[in-house]
DNA sequence: GACTTATTCAAACGATCGTTTTAAACTCTC
DNA sequence: GAGAGTTTAAAACGATCGTTTGAATAAGTC
């Protein structure tokens, strides 16, 4: 089996924080099952009845990771998705405004996404919470999720002239979400298709030129000129 | 934790088959590792022992159900992969007929995906694998995905005016497939922001719509007539 | 019917699973 | 520095894992 997605920098701080450390890589490596208690323990150093004195139990730990990931990810998150829905607002329907806006948000999702190794980390978890919904999903869905899916409904919906409460507004914010986030999900496909192993710089500058473009054209609006930086 | 993906059709056919439809459903609900040998072999109404008899092991089978979907789904995915290389290379640039092509193809795929409950198991082997490849990625990709993935470039490139051998083309052909596949990965985060709990009629009818218009407009193509079945 | 081959069966194998136990080591208050 | 509370250590718990065994049955051949 192919190892996707490990991280080599070792782990650090008390008891608690290791296994919270280790279960984020481990679980977004291979999922919940596949982890044994006696492996995370060892991957954090801990001894194994560490799980049972901090969380309780394998599955509280692993909810533990997934809540820290809400938590850990809410400056990052947050401030865009805040930031994306006031933005689309001031811009009361001008289209070069928006374009810009829209721009901005898929660079800046792309980097968040692609570019940081622990978002990598985070992303499969989700990913796999997808797959087959736990009690994670809901912890994940109402910390993360939905506030930044409105934003982008938000998004779409003044791109296409509708209401953000129709569901045709939130279909088009799934769809550019969906263009946003398969170069994660299947991400092994691009490279098996582009013949590479790993995103390299020249192929992430390619994707966000193409992908700025796909996603403002799909939403009708005019390609923006200049992007500037991500955030 | 919820259950998705279950198919209440009893099994039926010789020992091995019986095996390899159980291992479908069960391995596209759980996965590999949270199926259990003793649970597939009750699944299919057969002695644990069947396992090792027909296949060597638990990983064996997993394999050879991957390549039963591979091989069931050529008459469904072939043809429509070789009718939207043609027609890309017989509409000479049109974009008209790219256009109606293109949305044939988007309405084709969603109702492969979405409408047909065992493409839903297919599916959901296909997204584990995504996340964590093992040998059955190979065999999916070579087998399906990258004739597929071939396919949805040239209709890509023809639109941007690129070649279909450059890595731009096969970036936007990956968002296009993006845009579509993330209705059935993601479902779940669709259902929860449209408060529902499956696709309904009316739904669905919707994400065909948006879709067709949200692919076209992303590839700069005219907005298609009127679709047509979808073949 | 005797024989070979193919398949199914119930039982058991050793390994590993998540968790618990019991004692030792550590950390703090007073 | 004695003692209470906290954390770790190593071993063991019963349960379940994937697999294997050897006998019983079914199917086909002569």
């Amino acid at each position: 089996m192919k190892q996707l997605l490990t991280e080599d920098r070792p782990i650090e701080g008390d008891t608690r924080d290791r296994l919270l450390e280790a279960g984020l890589r481990l679980f977004a490596a291979r999922g919940f099952d596949s982890v044994s208690t006696r492996e995370l323990t060892r991957a954090a150093g801990v001894n194994i009845a560490a799980i049972g004195y901090h969380f309780g139990g394998k599955e509280e730990l692993y909810l533990a990771v997934i809540q820290r990931q809400v938590e850990e990810t809410e400056p990052l998150i947050g401030p865009v998705t805040r930031r994306l829905m006031e933005a689309v607002r001031a811009s009361k329907g001008d289209r070069d405004i928006l374009a810009r806006v829209a721009a901005n948000f898929v660079t800046g999702m792309l980097r968040a996404f692609l570019g940081n190794e622990r978002m990598r980390l985070r992303a499969a978890v989700i990913l796999r919470e997808y797959a087959q919904p736990s009690e994670g999903f809901d912890i994940l869905f109402r910390g993360r999720m939905e506030s930044l899916h409105k934003a982008v409904t938000e998004l779409a919906a003044a791109a296409i002239g509708r209401d953000p409460e129709e569901p045709e507004s939130v279909i088009r914010a799934h769809a550019i979400m969906g263009q946003i986030i398969i170069f994660f999900i299947a991400r092994v496909v691009l490279w098996a298709r582009l013949g590479c192993e790993d995103y390299d710089a020249e192929t992430l500058e390619r994707i966000e030129r193409e992908l700025t473009a796909s996603v403002l054209a799909s939403l009708g609006l005019p390609q923006a000129k200049a992007a500037g930086g991500g955030s």
